[in-house]
DNA sequence: CAGACTAGTGGCACTCAGTGCCGAAAGTAC
DNA sequence: GTACTTTCGGCACTGAGTGCCACTAGTCTG
């Protein structure tokens, strides 16, 4: 009947939410360390049950990951507002710049997590699985604008060499300290825009700088 | 005192080697299903104990890779007798085309390995850390080549970027029967060297040069 | 208010991957 | 034979992830 909807939700509130659970898992990751961390101990901090836990995330391997398929709708829907007159190299590369702009309050917290994800061997094998949907976005987009099947190679390959290029600035990023993940992931996909071939490589722009 | 060494080793024999439990593996993970075949089902197939099947390898996802180190240290090996005046994108194109190069035999075999590796979610993830191995090979020899630090910004791009490109032939080879392989590959590595599609992106010029 | 309904919670028991320990088995060397 | 070396594999354990089910905390209807 009524479509009851706005504030008072149907059955029992739930205890918690994604974000807090996934911060409170960071924390402890950080502390002892991904492996030595239970996930008990993350439900007992939380102050769950470890079988709720489960309800929040699939696996432990997605805790630090947090709500990352919000932010993957967020991309999609810049790239769908993207002006059709901006070419689709230039359309990726500000989605991807903007997908990875974050309240300055907020970079450090980001970077201990992506230190993580691209370090502990469990993490790094299972993030696989959110850049395949990363890429999907990518190569869904390119699709579009070649006017050729997602599964084509064309889309194939971009989704790819976009993934690199932002990985290898995040490598680069959380390698050098005070470096900028912005201006690193626009020099990676400049690198991509004049190609890499020819004699050497392009030299990149000045890298540091705030 | 005397270095026993050549045919007689010290110790018991083994029981096995590593390319036949692959192969057992291989065929109970195509017949019932990599996640519905359990270790001791495996263990049990090949009559060892499960506790030996893990000296053999280190875990379950381990198994469809077989000995794949040996497979790198021969793409090193031919990377490292390439001569000096093939340029870097070819020289590594080369490479890629001849780690990838298989008996014709072995071909099906291969196939249904890749489509293993290429589609279980568990296999996926996992094959990440031997994509990072592989990687390393291929920047590490650009690396050389350009001169710089193998943690420097282009060898990194480098390796991702022949990376994407292999995996995007590999599951365009398994999306359409009957294909070759090995052309795939290298129409994949010339959108590499040309820059994919010119009216997008640069096209970037005549690659050679040594 | 009671009673119906709905959705989140969490305990319990289970499966399965992976590990440490340790004694047994199967070889070689003397 | 004994000594030594290496592989084997059983046993018990940890820890992730799941199915089941009763319980809890809400809303809705009358």
């Amino acid at each position: 009947m009524n479509e009851c909807s706005v504030a008072p939700r149907m059955g029992r509130q739930p205890l918690t939410t994604r974000a807090a659970l996934s911060h409170v898992a960071l924390r402890l990751f950080l502390e002892h360390g991904f492996d030595q961390t239970t996930v008990d101990d993350i439900a007992t901090a939380a102050g769950i049950g470890r079988r709720t836990l489960f309800r929040y995330f699939p696996s432990k391997n997605d805790l630090p990951w947090g709500d990352f398929d919000a932010e993957l709708a967020r991309m999609r829907a810049f790239l769908a507002a993207t002006d059709t007159t901006v070419s689709l190299v230039d359309a990726l590369a500000r989605a991807v710049v903007e997908f990875n702009r974050f309240p300055s309050e907020e970079v450090p917290f980001h970077r201990e997590r992506m230190n993580l994800l691209l370090n502990v061997p469990a993490l790094v094998a299972h993030s696989t699985l959110r850049y395949a949907e990363w890429r999907l976005v990518v190569s869904d987009f390119a699709a579009g604008r070649l006017g050729v099947a997602v599964d084509a190679i064309e889309p194939t390959v971009i989704g790819w060499v976009f993934l690199g290029a932002s990985l290898a600035a995040y490598e680069q990023w959380l390698r050098t300290d005070g470096s900028n993940l912005i201006e690193l992931l626009e020099s990676a996909l400049l690198l991509l825009k004049e190609g890499f071939t020819s004699g050497e490589l392009p030299t990149v722009g000045p890298g540091g700088q705030a």
